[in-house]
DNA sequence: GTCTATATCGCGATAGAC
DNA sequence: GTCTATCGCGATATAGAC
């Protein structure tokens, strides 16, 4: 049998393995010097190809980025909604939920390179027509998606009556970290992102406030 | 007398006119077709001379639209807090401030094209050695003080004891902003920047809830 | 001081040989 | 699947015309 099962991990072919070198490379060379300053040429030389070669695996520079990205994107997107990359697979509960979101902020910090492509490339791709404008429109509503979940979650376990849409609330939270991103790339000494993020939620209700310790969701 | 006093208006030289047509040009050029796509040789050939001719008044491209948005920055500025940009003027009352601020947020509703130029350069200039990179910084830091200043002295009026201190709320009000331009762009029919903004504001007691039972959100 | 012409560079992308 | 060769383009530097 050399037909593989859906699930089970086969041998990369030799073509995938390059593919994967290619990939390696230029996260390690775009989170280095971001987009521009690398060429097809610097990421080819550094994978061990001519930039020609390169071009056999992927159509062009931006699909190379988008991989690179969405690669990542799969990642952290586990970690958070275990149930976006594979399906029906059972979420852990808000409170949890909350806590791996917030984590994910924080973890950020440890990576500028890879935040800093993000914010490039998701405020070029709001051009229609750019490689990834598909790709982003496509993350944010399924982002924005599983936030609403978890906020409409979070407001009826807070108990007062929800002020605003989760529908609102989700694209502000998402809005914020976004934002946020900027502000801490331009000045990484003065913001603590996580801190941010999590003023806003206990101003929602979703986090205990700093004085007397509520419902649990402690250190 | 042909010496003009400091203040008084002067006509403008040959260059000081051909600088201003190259920047008209490249506004127009950038909002409708965005940065990659203009090429200097297209600015100069709109504004009636060569991209050599060109860089004899702006040393990159780069450096032609920071200008361009520099230049709106100054009106936008203006418009919320005069006192930035000509310094002594009498800045409005915080409700009035406000008030403008939020406008600002809609009327950038009408011109995607620049929301767009923003996004981008904003994203890119968080590049340390980036051209605009020190013009980033020094906005942020500008916006987010006088930003701090409205907060805390909405935080005073609105009676009951501030929750977050009124830089952080400072700096998640400019997050939000940014980040909904992002969400904003790439899909214009389904956000409403200046609701979202709004909400964020109505939950920190800055404007006026919608009646009193908080039950009040429908759709 | 203002602008043009030209020459050169490195880039992304393509075509075709092997 | 990878190469060499080549194309067109944007960006840059220099020399010199007006």
């Amino acid at each position: 049998m050399s037909e593989p099962s859906v699930n089970a991990p086969r041998r990369p072919s030799k073509g995938e393995r390059t593919r994967a070198r290619i990939l390696d490379s230029a996260t390690e060379l775009f989170s280095r010097s971001g987009f521009n300053a690398v060429s097809l040429r610097d990421i080819a030389a550094h994978a061990g190809l001519t930039h020609a070669g390169l071009l056999h695996h992927f159509p062009g520079k931006e699909a190379v980025l988008i991989e690179v990205l969405s690669r990542r994107d799969r990642i952290d997107a586990q970690s958070v909604f275990p149930g976006i990359v594979r399906p029906g697979t059972p979420e852990p509960g808000p409170g949890e939920r909350l806590r791996r979101l917030v984590g994910l902020v924080a973890r950020n910090s440890g990576t500028p390179g890879i935040v800093g492509l993000y914010a490039k490339l998701s405020a070029e791709a709001t051009d229609p027509g750019h490689p990834a404008h598909h790709y982003f429109k496509e993350r944010y509503r399924v982002l924005r998606e599983e936030v609403t979940v978890l906020v409409e979650a979070l407001q009826a376990e807070a108990g007062a009556p929800a002020r605003s849409a989760p529908e609102t609330v989700a694209r502000q939270l998402l809005a914020l970290m976004d934002g946020l991103q900027t502000q801490w790339l331009l000045e990484p000494e003065a913001v603590v992102m996580e801190e941010v993020v999590r003023d806003f939620l206990r101003g929602l209700g979703f986090l205990p406030g700093d004085g007397a310790g509520g419902a649990g969701v402690s250190g």
